[in-house]
DNA sequence: GAATCAATTGTAAGCGCTTACACTGATTCG
DNA sequence: CGAATCAGTGTAAGCGCTTACAATTGATTC
């Protein structure tokens, strides 16, 4: 029996009401151009039939659909959940929806998906970061698609974008790791092909090691997976070396947890035997044991920012400009000063 | 000048190719109807023309869109990430694509964007647990949209569905609790009204109390959101109490992970103090300090089998199973034995 | 009372695609 | 050798909406 659902069209609700289509149409979408009375006749006749517009006929017909659109790396763990949320948030009260996708770290499924979002008539996108195939740029720009870059920043850039630098922050907790008495220190960071927010925080260490008279390139660092068991296996591999560092700074919240967590298994104390910094300060930083010195971004912020820019851009009231963000360095138990005390 | 974005359409395809426009689309849907040489040709001027199909267009003309839509409560902690991955991986492997809304544990939300999805022709839904308004069942029946539930099972149910008794794995978790000599529980659970996972999980204990002859009335429950700030404020308002408990149960790891840390932060030690108890056994529960017992949930299995058993109900190769999986304790070192040694 | 105008409403042309059906020429077979 | 069959292609009718434009209404003005 259900086989012909019989949903209710526009051209139902208007035969219901009595009206043409382009009035109930104008009920849905221009209330004020319509008078009082058939208003209230076709919203008895929308209720009265259960109508809901279809989407994509509205898309289709209107080129518009109050959509945005996001691509985030991971859903798997929590790094960009809370910015999204704002973001989500943000749309939400200027009436615009998500429709988020996880490129689950892959160049090509990224360009992948701002290719399907443009198909469903996203009327904007958000991206993280800014390395990606030209051939992606340019396609959105041939469409005319505005485009927000997150959790980023740099400079040079002619691309809108809200976030932070991310080498600048790294170099500023290295520095202050530096200033601890630490000389020896190993990095974990994410694979930083295709990826300028690890690129960029692994190169803020770099500087600062160049800026304290060490050299940068005898720095280990072991690229691996954004996950616990990735933190986990590089903190392990890093402790087997010869000259043991004193200090392992991580390119994530979750590479450190991953490498707090092997330290405890190997016997290991945090931070009287070594030290462990992250980047991000999401939720698990502050309950892990020792809690994490880490850098803290402004996630909220960020996501309300990219929001509200990237609406004013569909809606041509900006052309998209670049939103610098200050972070701050979270200090706490899980590094130690080496200084006599 | 990009004000005319001039976006190639099947039209300008067929022309370019100089064949009709079914045979176009012949060559994106139906390959084989279709000559090589013809073929060949056409994607030539696909790729020519930088040609992208409109998705609306095509949801329009077909009716179907290969797009599933899910609906979790929350994006924020992990809970759910783990299994809408799987489930977004076997989506994908069968050439469907996932979108994802979050509804915020707020059942009116949920409501609006079931509605939402299934105007933009999801051909079919994921749902989290049973509980919810009778006009959304209707509304999708009515629609004839096949949609599965997820993280919970309920024997008289008529829906499709694929997961685990709450109610009795909790109690399982709960009988283990008792048989190590504790008398003194109390729960941290989630908000129980609209979640029928919550009030499961809590039912569970209940039972466990009365069938070894305890006062399941005498149980001190505190209701909280579902995060980690609310585990930890519940726990302690737990430890004010005059008859502390010995264990406190949690709904979930994440209510477990405020509670550890809030007992640290008391200076209560885990589990010699206080035992503590989760749900989920997501990443975080092996990390915590002590590690997490709890009760381990087969999240991505759970996924792939909603994803494929949706399928087959989408493309009318079932009609729609209930599928209950199997937990198991994890018991690790935050629940500590009574017993003498 | 005719003319003018603003406020409402209706008419109908698409938006870019899929697909039922019709058509073509080549191949097969009684 | 004509009929039947078939692979490959084209024709054209929508899918459910929005919106430019036309038409109608009643009120207002002179």
């Amino acid at each position: 029996m259900p086989q012909s659902p019989n949903i209710p069209t526009l051209d139902d609700v208007a035969r219901a009401a009595g009206v043409s289509t382009a009035t109930v149409s104008r009920c849905l979408n221009e209330k004020e151009k319509v008078s009082q009375k058939t208003l209230a006749h076709v919203m008895q006749a929308i209720n009265d039939l259960g109508y809901t517009p279809n989407f994509n006929a509205r898309a289709m017909a209107a080129k518009r659909t109050h959509t945005i659109g996001a691509i985030i790396p991971t859903m798997e763990n929590a790094i960009f959940a809370k910015g999204l949320q704002a973001f989500q948030e943000t749309l939400r009260e200027s009436g615009y929806n998500l429709l988020v996708s996880s490129s689950v770290y892959q160049p090509e499924l990224e360009a992948e998906q701002v290719r399907a979002l443009v198909a469903r008539g996203a009327d904007g996108l958000l991206l993280i970061g800014f390395e990606r195939d030209h051939a992606t740029y340019e396609f959105l720009e041939r469409r005319g698609i505005p485009t927000m870059l997150a959790w980023t920043s740099i400079p040079e850039s002619v691309h809108a974008s809200v976030g932070f630098d991310n080498c600048a922050a790294m170099r500023r907790l290295a520095d202050r790791v530096l200033s601890m008495g630490h000389t020896k220190l190993a990095v974990i960071s994410g694979f930083i092909k295709g990826n300028d927010r690890a690129a960029g925080r692994v190169r803020g260490i770099k500087e600062s090691l160049s800026a304290h008279g060490l050299d940068p390139d005898s720095l280990p660092i072991i690229e691996t997976h954004y996950e616990i068991e990735g933190g986990a296996d590089a903190f392990e591999e890093l402790m087997q070396t010869e000259h043991r560092p004193t200090v392992v700074m991580c390119g994530n919240d979750v590479l450190a947890a991953g490498a707090i967590n092997r330290a405890k298994q190997l016997g290991l104390h945090v931070p009287d035997d070594i030290s462990i910094t992250g980047f991000d300060d999401i939720e698990l930083a502050s309950i892990l044991h020792p809690p994490l010195t880490t850098v803290h971004v402004p996630h909220r912020q960020m996501g309300q920012i990219a929001a509200k820019e990237l609406i004013d851009m569909v809606e041509k009231r900006s052309s998209g400009v670049m939103r610098k963000l200050d972070v701050r360095i979270e200090m706490r138990a899980s590094l130690k000063s080496l200084e006599a005390e």
